[in-house]
DNA sequence: GTCTATATGGCGATAGAC
DNA sequence: GTCTATCGCCATATAGAC
């Protein structure tokens, strides 16, 4: 390679962009912070994605990508419902213990704008539908309890979700505002959320 | 009564400030817009509370409030475990369900500024160490499941309130985006995860 | 207490030199 | 492509009449 993309100006922007985005919103962020942050000048923001709006969109876009894991081969494979579940509680643990600040960041930009979710969203192919039939199936065999699949998998996602976009008021909570004992008292976690989730689904 | 204080500039500052902030959080609220909402003009809200910040402060203290349910009665009943459990569910899904931006703006704003909520809490007198060791309590008898107590208050708290604070996402996920429909679905769900709680806990 | 008018500062965005 | 300088607007906050 003769250009190193890792550090060209657009890149470093969008590095910038994404650190002061995701933890200050789009409403909190301040094009000279980003611009600060990424050791140029507000103009040639301006000069590489035009408007504020723009920069964020290319920021949220990545983003919602990062955050929807790649579910299809564990939910496609050969292996039990039990085993699964677990496989996708460890990748979503394991994705959100390295980007702790996604889901609230998500879940403020969404609530912001509701309508910019939903082009995003069909954009990206999220279709629940594929992993409520699964556990229909699952259900209707007697391997699991029976119950409404949605709420099945909104369990799921609040168990795996919920803990780390709470993390500031938790933490406080829990560990008088030490945040990296939190943040290891999230990746022990990991194995007791399994117990619950299986622990409820699995017939006696 | 002389004054009826629900008719009083100051209370329709502070439902109209309520309205705003609780949507559109700290950062996206505009004092113009509080002051459409309440029927008055900007300078009146300076007179009253001097500063966005003051006017600010004064929702979120009461806002917290309203976010914590008078549990101590609850916990310190002379009901089952199980039954506390499922008493808190009961009630903290009826709260948000009348409440539902509540969840997203405490995320949101106790995100945008730690500092502050350590000083509100203490106030409010949050204590989980109560909670936690009436399930300690219950673990040691043998009554429900072993387990870090903290993981199942944490359980309890994520299957509560994120299907709450993720609205906008999961309204738009499971009913394209039909709010009203996703909200009937929350209520219905109050059977569901106190069925999923016990079924963790309870030993076989 | 409530209003209109205005001060003051900051932010997004652009112009134009290099 | 990158910079400095600046425009134009909007938001918080204040002054002062009533």
């Amino acid at each position: 390679m003769t250009t190193d993309k890792k550090d060209s100006t657009e890149q470093k922007i969008l590095d910038a962009a994404q650190k002061v985005f995701i933890q200050k919103g789009m409403d909190g962020s301040r094009m000279q912070e980003i611009a600060n942050e990424a050791g140029i000048n507000k103009a040639l923001l301006h000069y590489y994605f035009r408007t504020k709006q723009k920069l964020f969109e290319a920021i949220f876009k990545k983003l919602i990508q990062t955050a929807i894991p790649d579910i299809k081969e564990m939910f496609f494979s050969e292996l039990s419902v039990e085993k699964k579940i677990a496989a996708f509680v460890d990748v979503y643990t394991d994705l959100l213990y390295n980007n702790p600040y996604l889901p609230l960041f998500v879940l403020r930009e969404i609530n912001r704008d509701p309508h910019s979710l939903a082009a995003i969203m069909k954009n990206q192919g999220i279709n629940p539908g594929e992993v409520l039939s699964v556990f229909e199936k699952e259900m209707a065999q007697g391997n699991i309890r029976r119950a409404d699949p949605r709420d099945l998998l909104i369990n799921i996602l609040s168990l795996s979700i919920f803990p780390v976009a709470a993390t500031p008021l938790l933490s406080e909570i829990f560990f008088n505002g030490e945040a990296n004992e939190y943040r290891d008292f999230l990746r022990e976690r990991k194995t007791s959320v399994k117990e619950f989730i299986l622990n409820s689904i699995t017939l006696r």
